[in-house]
DNA sequence: TCAAAAGTGTTTCCGTTACACCCATGT
DNA sequence: ACATGGGTGTAACGGAAACACTTTTGA
């Protein structure tokens, strides 16, 4: 028995009726902002290889269905999302090691989305569900009840890929606005960055831009905590746009971000 | 008769032959720097769909072969060099819309690749091969004797991924240097840097920046034009780093970079 | 009245920018 | 000598960083 689950005649018979062909797949890393923290959807298998593991959602692509609709389609069926139109997916990379998937040749074209948590608990009912639910990661790992998750297939490379990218975008774009429900504090806004980016950002300086330079309007009302009432603003876009980057200390590009499997 | 060059009769009897499934390929796009231009390598088709028309050199992934395996492949065979372990190759995105090749569902995986003109024209004698060729780029779209040069199957599209995803490096990486030669002088590396990036930098701040963060290392030998003589340096590593970005009108994201067909 | 978070004014610091200037070479 | 591109010194500028401060609320 291996790591997948099945048996040496389980994988010829896969095997057998796959055929040389490869197989195209579109996987989706959904991530999400909960009390503060970077979350990504798992979907636990029902059926091997791999069952009960937990996974990336995604599925194969179909016969005249175009590989970002695919991961759309994944989108929706997981998050239970009626109107994607304006949550970011982006195409991260492609994996297509052989060996990858026991059943033969597999390449997954994987795309990740930043979705508002609020949002996506109003329709799914937050992480109930038996199946699909958000995990908080340490720096790439996904955690349940404290200690690291193993994942299906090579599913934790893929994820560190995505944490990497999502990271390295933080630093010049808008992208942890997608990540915000629809109304915010500052104070939540700089939050949502410094999680992601794993490093502080100076308040004054944060604040100066973010609305100085109008990436945010405010609402007018406010949101009183137990103590001074912070000022809700809305997202001036929910598109990805480039910023200025954030100062910050200097990284190392090529370990992931570099070249897909 | 369309685009493609093939008949009804023919796109059936491929059909047939491949049936539904889909197939892979690795396509890469390799740029170099010639007279202080940017250049891609295309290769001219020798067989139905597009015949005669210009294409990125690229082929079908092989059964056991990972998909980057079959991009450095293609790169090796197109540029003759031998030893790539020092080449800059990334994967860039995968093309998979239905459609797009007219024998069936071909989902390309596309690779970038930045190498020096020198060195290749070294090993393949320049831009005389008679099916392989460097072509100046206009923007997006390269160019033959001052005209666009249509591409086959949606390889202009690709190709304008590629020197998309090439300019946004060039503002925080030292991705220039893997188009440099062994050895340069500082006002030829800036003049790879504006090549690509499409705009001037400040030369006080630029030599400063390069020589004085140490990215590159003075050689000691002098090269002399009609003037006084530049200093040669060599890169300090051929590898991908991130350096703090070159200030720079600002740009917008969205249209081409966000997400791969 | 106090704690705590929101929000602002001001100064310091440092890299970019601008501009002027010197240097080394071929003609 | 002088034109030309390589290379450097220096001051002005502007955004980030640091720090101190005020404001507003609930307890």
């Amino acid at each position: 028995m291996t790591a997948h689950g099945m048996s040496a005649a389980e994988v010829a018979a896969w095997r057998a009726r796959w055929g040389e062909g490869p197989h195209v797949a579109a996987d989706v890393c959904i991530f999400a902002l909960r009390e503060g923290r970077l979350v990504v959807l798992l979907i636990q298998r029902g059926i091997p290889p791999y069952r009960d593991t937990w996974a990336l959602p995604g599925g194969f692509v179909q016969r005249d269905e175009d590989l970002l609709a695919a991961a759309r389609r994944e989108l929706a069926e997981e998050t239970g999302l009626a109107d994607l139109d304006d949550v970011q997916i982006d195409q991260l990379a492609t994996f297509g090691a052989p060996g990858r998937d026991p059943r033969g040749r597999v390449v997954s074209v994987v795309y990740t989305a930043l979705v508002s948590y609020e949002r996506v608990a109003k329709v799914k009912g937050g992480d109930d569900a038996a199946d699909a639910r958000f995990f908080e990661l340490d720096g790439h790992v996904p955690l349940r009840e404290g200690r690291a998750l193993p994942l299906a297939f090579d599913h934790a490379e893929v994820l560190a890929h995505a944490v990497e990218r999502l990271r390295g975008r933080v630093t010049y774009t808008t992208a942890p606005f997608a990540l915000m429900p629809e109304t915010f504090t500052l104070a939540e806004l700089q939050a949502a960055y410094e999680t992601v980016l794993g490093s502080e950002l100076h308040r004054r300086a944060f604040r100066e831009r973010i609305e100085g330079e109008g990436w945010v309007v405010p609402t007018g009302e406010t949101r009183g905590g137990r103590h001074r009432p912070a000022r809700l603003f809305r997202a001036r876009t929910r598109g990805l746009e480039w910023m200025r980057p954030w100062p910050e200390a200097k990284k190392v590009p090529g370990a992931l971000s570099r070249e897909g499997r």
